[in-house]
DNA sequence: AAATATTAAATTGTTGACAATCTTGGATCA
DNA sequence: TGATCCAAGATTGTCAACAATTTAATATTT
């Protein structure tokens, strides 16, 4: 773990927000681990700053949904259990059915830079290239919700998704059907486009039930020990 | 303005916590108004205490959507334009539909204290006591949420509303039609007790939607300034 | 030996001082 | 007169020391 990099707070802004960015980044690759503690003095040492960034940064993780905070008793990287996972999916699939309506409605019969995101997962679902898939996929999903135009609806779906990936370090990249999933892209795109809202914001909510399916077939085959 | 009740402390939990408490109230009273912003050393002065717990409350409210921090600037209560206000109520039916279908499969028959909570309203209705009704309004979404049992979708719909009682400061306490509103709640529950889910949701989500409408219908005919 | 109290260590919460940044009002110049 | 620059004041950001609380390790009691 390196040093904050001095050259970028210039730029940029508040130590704690270049901290938050560092945490989070340790927080989504596993260094720290779902569950645990984090120690204030250490991480700061490590970082090289002192005790309110840290905590500052880790107050703002809280509200991004990466942390929990106990009185007295510390910062903890949120553990998801099975459970909280499948409900995750049941509000973002009902937030995203809502963020496509609005991106029907204000589209304006211009898809923006879908079309693009879209030709270029299907490339890689023929490639078969599924690390390169997820990464557009994540650019897709944003792009939809930038195109709603509701800085809160994003804030809201940002912090689940980032839920999401705290379950069990388990990356969510296990797409057992790439093809099928851009179909889906597809056809919400051109609902969007068509400016048929309702219609998108059923596609789009279904989009992620699927993805729930998804999940929960292949954790059929897998342990599954809730706790 | 008061100091911190001292004895609180003890039994609750750390300052920030309680500052965090006293300034949601200072917010949602008006008396710290919307767009102002927020001087942490008088504050911090005023309820005797130091810089640190107003910092951090500051933060915590930033999550529940109470204030705005801009660094290097600081903290300000956050302004609801109109146009965020639709916004906000479009998102609350969603989530206040996906509350009702959880619920509606969580209860098992059990009414909980809605039935309760339903009669009250109905006296206040035919009482015409809207104060009265407002309150119990609350109260009944309130527990609405709580039976969905999921702490995050009632975290969301709490901040919600809160960025809601920030609109101008306008409490949107006008009830036009009370008997008609608890109509509408006395439907939600039927569906509930019956567990028809998909029809809770519904309902759950035009209920919202209908209290926009009168919301709009209400601001037709007062200026319609937005910002 | 198990459970409970006690104390020491570790950790978080709070504070006041200092550094960095922004805002202001006034001076300077075109 | 108006705009731009500069300095002083106000305000936020960061730090390090101290206080309050929890955790652990140990001693005590049954």
């Amino acid at each position: 773990m390196s040093d904050i990099d001095l050259l970028a707070l210039r730029q940029s802004s508040t130590l704690s927000e270049l901290v938050a960015d560092k945490m989070e980044k340790l927080i989504l690759s596993g260094k720290l681990a779902a569950g645990e503690r984090i120690n204030e003095a250490v991480l700061a040492k490590e970082l090289g700053v002192s005790r309110g960034p840290v905590r500052e940064a880790s107050m703002l993780l809280t509200s991004r949904g990466l942390v929990e905070f106990i009185a007295f008793r510390g910062a903890f990287v949120r553990k998801i259990s099975r459970a909280e996972l499948l409900e995750i999916y049941d509000l973002r699939a009902v937030l995203t059915g809502q963020a496509c309506q609005l991106a029907a409605l204000k589209a304006g019969g211009d898809a923006g830079s879908l079309n693009d995101l879209h030709d270029r997962m299907e490339k890689a679902a023929e490639g078969n290239k599924a690390d390169r898939y997820y990464e557009l996929n994540l650019k897709f999903h944003e792009c939809l919700v930038d195109m709603a135009g509701s800085a809160r609806l994003r804030t809201m779906i940002d912090s689940l998704v980032n839920e999401m990936h705290l379950y069990r370090q388990v990356s969510l990249r296990s797409h057992p059907d790439m093809a099928q999933s851009n179909r889906e892209h597809r056809a919400i795109l051109d609902a969007i486009v068509k400016g048929d809202a309702e219609k998108a914001r059923e596609l789009g909510e279904a989009h992620v039930r699927a993805g729930k399916q998804r999940f929960e077939a292949a954790g059929a085959e897998t342990l599954v020990e809730d706790e």
